[in-house]
DNA sequence: CAGTCATAAATTGTCAACAATTTAAGCGTT
DNA sequence: AACGCTTAAATTGTTGACAATTTATGACTG
């Protein structure tokens, strides 16, 4: 029950039943590598075509987009691919910062000590991927997400997961590939994991969330460097 | 800039541009309201006839009903009004004392002091009403979203703005109406807001947050035994 | 009589045409 | 040349019919 494999995490296997909701993957994927550019105006009729459906599904797709903010729709006038700022990524690291916050402190009430092996496990495994590849970027970045999504279900709170899973976590793979790659940390970051992952297995709840809240703050101040460097 | 005049929030004047809105809006009412009873299956061809429309627009009412959670959807098997449970109420609750609890501290960091002043104002109001009325329900209980609102409106962090405005506070308004009037506890209440406004008045981020995060779990803990209570 | 398979009904998913609205273009006026 | 109005094009919103899928029904078999 404990063994969530590899490094991706909840893409599912079996493609999604529903032609709406295929296309709405296919776009999502899209839109975070960039192929849609950000700002760039989404035309029902012109996508349709591209995607080979028709437009009452490819509609369905849109609405779903715009529930994950990754396409902001206005009524008549259509939708657009959303365009990151910092004020924008300020907010979602705000947000992202209470949300994980609760969540390492309900994981340290509630994760089963098997769960806490596994935990321990995957970081073991980031520590000898780090070691062998030494900045490896794409498996960090996934690895990173790997650990957080681990605390976010051991919360056992589908609300703060399916946001985080859902909506959080893609506008910020967004922002990453958008950024290029930004300095590894990688080495900090799995200290700090650690940490959190020590707090969590002692059962010190108070310690947990506040060590997941600075590892998230303490990320947002390097990505927010990083944005205002590249917009001046 | 700063009257947001009375005790609705949020709700627009000028009806929606769109028919699949506008059914949006009703349907959300009849679910909060329980003429829609929770758990009742959703018949897309049904509710396009009672609500005068086609399917088109009443599916993508749905769909925006399932972002909200109102309703729960399943492809190809239907939908259903969202049974509320003491689990789920439970998840709602510790999400929205986490978000709330940022909020505050966002809103000690951020709020104008014409704001401040406009805040401190509606808890008078608050007073006046409590005081006059002597525990008259609908009110208080508007009220007291109407000063959370206005904290997360100060919060200035519209993800977070979003899902309380949009999603939270539905559902509770949802469980509230469900369980009939519960125990009024307005006075409790609005000492514990004046506190929150004084701490965000001195601009102690630390403290609005600790003291709007103990407010809101404080009143998990009583809808909790008034949900258990009632299934028992 | 329980269980299973095939068939029929009900319901959701998809499509293409039509209506309403917004955006753009063209024309005339000042 | 700039502004506003009228008209045309493009785009979104809505509809009803059709296809695919699930759920219910009932006959058949062991």
């Amino acid at each position: 029950m404990t063994g969530t494999p590899s490094i991706v995490n909840a893409e599912e296997v079996h493609e999604s039943p529903t032609l709406a909701l295929r296309t709405f993957d296919s776009i999502k994927s899209d839109i975070i590598n960039g192929e849609l550019a950000q700002g760039s105006k989404i035309v029902e009729s012109d996508l349709a075509l591209k995607y080979g459906i028709s437009r009452g599904p490819l509609r369905e797709a849109i609405h779903r987009l715009e529930r994950i903010k990754l396409i902001v729709r206005i009524p008549h006038a259509g939708s657009r691919v959303i365009t990151l700022d910092t004020r924008m990524m300020e907010d979602i690291y705000n947000a992202r910062e209470s949300l994980e916050g609760m969540a390492a402190r309900l994981a340290a009430r509630l994760m089963s000590d098997a769960e806490i092996e596994s935990l321990s496990a995957l970081l073991d495994q980031h520590a000898a991927a780090i070691s062998e590849t030494d900045g490896k970027a794409y498996f960090q970045r996934e690895g990173d997400i790997d650990f957080h999504y681990r605390v976010a279900v051991a919360s056992q709170n589908q609300w703060i997961l399916e946001k985080l899973n859902g909506e959080l976590y893609q506008l910020i793979r967004m922002c990453r590939h958008q950024s290029g790659q930004f300095p590894s940390r990688a080495q900090t970051a799995l200290e700090q994991h650690r940490q959190i992952a020590a707090a969590i297995a002692r059962r010190d709840e108070e310690l947990a969330e506040l060590l997941m809240r600075r590892h998230i703050s303490g990320a947002w101040e390097i990505v927010k460097t990083i944005l205002e460097d590249q917009n001046d």
